[in-house]
DNA sequence: TATTTTTGTGAAAACGATGTCACACTGGAG
DNA sequence: CTCCAGTGTGACATCGTTTTCACAAAAATA
């Protein structure tokens, strides 16, 4: 079933056939006899074939480090909802935090197999930004910033500042950070610094021995957790990178007999679903995760249609949602 | 750049070109000139075109109810896995639970724009089963069962049984049972049928009052606790069809000054990352989900290479958890 | 040496749409 | 009556491959 028999069924020739499924530049009287042919044998003009003609997919690659993760999945749920209302699909391609990988998922995207991609980065090295720079079809990065692309990231370090601001603000004195790699720029170094500039405000310092670097794991924060109190073991606080690490961390505060928010607070990022049910619930930042997906859905269908042609680089907002790990210690 | 300009630089003909990047049926010497030329150009064949002239995308589409849901996204990820594997990427479609944008997309993706499509059902309507009849690609059913089709599932009936046997076992009496609807016949109907099933062999009955039907969250959860708690004030545990579920009921519990487990045993299904973080830790039933993903992958692979003819129906096993919430109450 | 089989080859026909073009109608204005 | 703008139309080229086909050259067989 092909646009020439449709066109012979309705005794009209092919360009007709064609002007009525695009243009609708045709008369009344074929027009008619065109529906009734289509709408008996249910014919639909190959997906296939338009692509080639028009260069147009309707495909948008999303590059993730892995969907299995409260964050990231929020993401994708934005971008379906955002991708979906303009008729958009989404080609979903997961790197298991392998930067060989996601390389490798730019270069087959950027072959013209997608219109367009977004790409939930973690990390950039060269080769990344070798890949990117040699992109002929528009791409978005969420969660990072990164100069001359169009990005949509968070205030990690505001989020930073105003939750350490937070927890000093209950009389926290000792506080204990456990981050994650500084490659990743926007939740190891951002975040952090963040942190240390609330502490150094209030006069307080952030010394080595009450740092330690994470994978993005409960386990992980279990483990660091259980190396900063061997060295440190009067911390009145800790402050995690994600709400994962926070809630392993906190497990492991409990297993050695402290009792959170009494005797340490413990607070993380992302706002996790989990961070709700814990015992005690989990003080985090909101991240805005969903919208951040929506926007860079939206924002890469504009680029695509030409309705924009600048980059823009979008800095989201924060919220810190204040539960039980960060109630009011001893005064 | 295409095969044309290649065939050209290398003094060689179109066809020859092909020859070279698929059979290899080409003399030594022009196979020669011609690796040279596509490496000094980065020449990569066009997809849309292979597309159009093979009939094959290369793509699955995956449609899901939502993505940011633990189970499911455990799922995506065993399907993405096990696809990226055999070189097939995935078009995701979430549908917001919305039944009529299952229909479209199942529509959308049967219309040659995917070579197979995995189908993660919750409920099927007379229009499922039409669309999904009058399908021309092959399709795989992940979480429910449905006759003469591919499908892959969890043994929810003996999950619910053999999790109804291990409460019964830690002498509790009065059972209460929240699930959700019956249309899920998965999650609706089996695992309910699994629990009163152990629930009658041990002499004990559920009956209406001791019994809810909830959403899919923690929300509902709570609601339905609070409702079976005032009709029946003096169960001894409940058993959820999920663990979020499970998560909400067991709040309300302790809101309502109950003790989990001394007074009332929860337990719930899915083993949900959440159901280790809580207090109590959670018991519940492990279903396998990356598992059951990456099996659906490698079928619908297998289907679509011709390598496998006949639908199967493959029921997965399942693994009781037990945790805190269910330890042992007075006897 | 004569005859078959195997290889390598380029021309040309799909694949199924879109878009350009020139042409033939209209009807209204001059 | 002529001219022109505006519509509707089908023929045909195009998109970039794969695949079939016929044929020639080389190799293997008799």
């Amino acid at each position: 079933m092909n646009i020439g028999d449709i066109a012979e069924m309705a005794g009209v020739s092919r360009a007709a056939v064609s002007r009525y499924l695009n243009n609708g530049y045709i008369s009344a009287e074929k027009s008619e006899k065109i529906r009734k042919v289509i709408e008996r044998t249910g014919y639909k003009p190959s997906v296939m074939a338009q692509t080639l003609r028009t260069k147009k997919t309707m495909l948008i690659g999303v590059v993730l480090p892995r969907i299995n993760s409260d964050s990231i999945s929020s993401i994708v749920a934005g971008i379906g909802t955002a991708l979906n209302a303009s008729g958009y699909e989404m080609l979903l391609a997961t790197t298991d935090n392998n930067p060989e990988k996601e390389l490798e998922f730019l270069r087959i995207f950027s072959n013209n197999r997608v219109d367009g991609v977004i790409f939930i980065a973690t990390v950039f090295t060269k080769e990344h930004r070798k890949i990117l720079k040699n992109m002929t079809i528009p791409v978005v990065i969420v969660g990072q910033q990164l100069g001359g692309y169009s990005c949509i990231y968070h205030d990690d370090y505001g989020a930073g500042r105003a939750l350490a601001e937070h927890v000093l603000a209950t009389g926290r004195k000792k506080l204990a950070y456990i981050g994650v790699l500084r490659e990743d720029v926007a939740v190891g170094q951002q975040r952090l610094e963040g942190v240390s500039a609330a502490v150094n405000e209030a006069g307080l310092t952030l010394p080595p021995e009450r740092m330690e670097i994470a994978e993005f794991s409960a386990e992980s924060g279990h483990r660091c957790m259980s190396r900063i109190l061997s060295a440190s073991p009067d911390i009145d606080a800790v402050i995690c990178a994600t709400d994962g690490i926070a809630i392993g961390a906190m497990q492991y505060l409990k297993e050695s007999g402290r009792r959170v928010p009494e005797d340490v607070a413990v607070a993380g990022f992302g706002d996790n679903v989990i961070s709700s049910v814990t015992t005690p619930t989990l003080t985090t930042v909101h991240l805005y995760y969903r919208e951040a997906g929506e926007t860079a859905a939206k924002r890469i269908v504009e680029r695509i249609d030409g309705r924009e042609k600048t980059t823009v680089e979008i800095k989201q907002g924060f919220k810190v949602i204040e539960r039980g790990s960060t109630k009011r210690g001893p005064s």
